[in-house]
DNA sequence: CCTACCGATCGGTAGG
DNA sequence: CCTACCGATCGGTAGG
């Protein structure tokens, strides 16, 4: 969201001069880049990163889309590497979060903290400027192998809140495949909607979720 | 699974000179490469694309997994792109046949023809030496709007035998979630298992199956 | 299908 | 964070 606001800055500048400006326009001098502009990079990378995968997005998109010159991502980060690793980690604290206050909110009912849990992974997946998750699910073996290891305890944290819901509603008889090749295919059906969903159009993430619990659970 | 013979046979070939003998192992004159180097850059790209992706394979890697040259790939193949819209179209053919034979094979009953739409997908997703489907599902976005358009006339027709099934199950009270939202969801839980499924431990794809119709299906 | 090659692009850096 | 730049790599091609 910063990132696209600077960019729209960026362009609402009349352009009445033969050369244009070169970087972002000015501010203020109390305004000082207390590592906002990190931010905007990592947004900017994130949607980049989305939209036309890693290995296909330049250094250069991405300096261009937060306003920057092409050597200036790396002020901010070490490699192009380190930029996909910030951006899927972030993305897994913010996910984390948000299932964390989703089943702070919910009740002990079973069905309940499940759809809980499914309404969370699609505000993830699908919120405004979310680009973050589905990066990382999608450029996963972009990653090299250390780093990669480094995201899983991550992602084990975040699966496991699962674990213990679909137990209950395994030992109720509302899900009748074994628990952990059912948070696999659970997991994966939300996941792929990043393929399909179109937030502007059709279905809203409640009856997304409705439909798959309806899928998911008996009775 | 022609190309992985013809791997074996160049790995098979005893090192005893210095220099490697450059390209593929001579065959018999009569044996003409009618096609079939062709179709071995096709399994090569398939290979490479899915493991590394399209845009961080390069040319030269499929070319040397192959046994050629440098710049033999575009011999065959107008360009980089053309050849993964080969691999995609090629493994669109083969499941859509695939999907065919399970469904001529299955009976009448909406179960039993569910349950063959599952494992004949999870064959063409994890059947040996079938790249093919797993490249097309994750490299979507780095084909040109024109091929796009193309393959998804194939793509609907592959979707377009779950219709039928997934409307008995939902009219016997077997499926409650909107049939085109369980299709979505169902497609994306068995899609997800390129992520996670390894043939080589664990469970079989006929647990795989048998789990993924528990889970959707009542009763 | 190989040889030899080109033009363009890319990640990254030194120095300010 | 910009300027100016480098070395490496890459898709693709001409000619055989």
């Amino acid at each position: 969201m910063k990132a696209s606001e600077s960019a729209a800055a960026v362009a609402a500048i009349p352009d009445t001069v033969t050369k244009r400006p070169r970087g972002r326009p000015r501010k203020t001098v109390d305004e000082r880049d207390d590592g906002n502009r990190r931010k905007e990079l990592l947004q900017a990378a994130a949607r980049l990163f989305r939209r036309k995968g890693f290995a296909a997005t330049t250094t250069r998109d991405i300096a261009a889309a937060a306003g920057m010159q092409s050597g200036s991502p790396f002020y901010h980060f070490k490699s192009k590497n380190a930029l996909l690793y910030a951006v899927m980690e972030e993305g897994m604290q913010s996910a984390i979060a948000r299932q964390a206050d989703a089943l702070a909110m919910a009740g002990a009912d079973a069905a309940e903290r499940m759809r809980s849990l499914v309404r969370a992974h699609f505000d993830t997946l699908h919120g405004p400027g979310n680009d973050f998750i589905p990066v990382m699910l999608y450029e996963h073996r972009s990653l090299p192998a250390r780093q990669r290891t480094s995201l899983a305890q991550l992602q084990a944290d975040y699966e496991a809140a699962w674990t213990p819901v679909l137990q209950a509603l395994h030992a109720d008889g509302r899900l009748r495949a074994p628990v952990k090749l059912s948070r696999l295919l659970i997991l994966g059906a939300l996941n792929w909607s990043v393929q399909w969903f179109d937030r502007k159009k059709g279905a809203s993430l409640e009856d997304l979720a409705d439909a798959a619990v309806l899928l998911f659970l008996k009775e």
